[in-house]
DNA sequence: CAGTATCCCGGAGGATACTG
DNA sequence: CAGTATCCTCCGGGATACTG
């Protein structure tokens, strides 16, 4: 088994640091839900706060900040009274659409077999 | 681009939280790193410290004992002396190396897009 | 409504020393 | 070598109050 391709080998990666810390980011609770949320359509801020649930609004805004700055979502404001923002994402967000949903499947099809195994080993190893 | 699959939905999903959770967990730096270094062979544990590097033994040990309780891992020990600890993939932790690779092929194939749009947003907003 | 500003706490996680 | 045990620090992140 040797490795001749110089790309997608995340741990032989010159830029390995970049894309692990780019992959904790993304993959960061708060930002899978709210990217996952603005998937369907885009939101304001106390509706993502709401489909949340149990995201306080520091959090929330920071994960947008961090989303916004990385270009992965747009932040639209409209300047009524009260005001009102929304929330969108770009289509580089939207790129990311595909391999979150492939982790989130392989999660969800496999959640089962992993809750069995958590079981298994804690009935076998009790103390 | 549509959505109908009544499935896929993390945010709609029942289990919702226990996938986001599971997301969580896989989706953590050193487990990412680990589960990646596992992936072309068995290592064994100063092995895996050394080539994943800045992880502290414990942390090293926390993640293989979550990954192993979760069964995406074995532990094979060899009663030599020095005694030896042989860290392999199982079958379910290897049918998560597809979608873990495409996450990480899209973060390297749009990191540099996404350092600009950073680089471009802190120019815009220095203050 | 959509934030910003503070305060505060628990736990993630590093460093070190010890053991089988 | 492959851990476990202990200590300690730092900051992720919640709660609350205030503002445009």
């Amino acid at each position: 088994m040797d490795m001749p391709p110089p790309l997608e080998k995340p741990g032989t990666h010159p830029a390995c640091a970049r894309v692990n810390e780019m992959l904790g980011r993304i993959g960061d609770k708060w930002t899978i839900l709210a990217i996952s949320m603005l998937m369907e359509k885009p939101r304001r801020f106390n509706e993502l706060k709401r489909m949340i649930g149990g995201i306080s609004q520091q959090m929330l805004t920071r994960s947008l900040r961090f989303l916004e700055r990385d270009g992965l979502i747009t932040r639209k404001v409209y300047p009524t009274i009260p005001p009102q923002v929304e929330y969108s994402l770009t289509p580089l967000g939207h790129s990311i659409a595909a391999p979150m949903m492939q982790m989130a499947t392989w999660v969800i099809a496999h959640l089962p077999e992993i809750e069995a195994n958590r079981a298994a080993h804690d009935a076998g190893t009790p103390a």
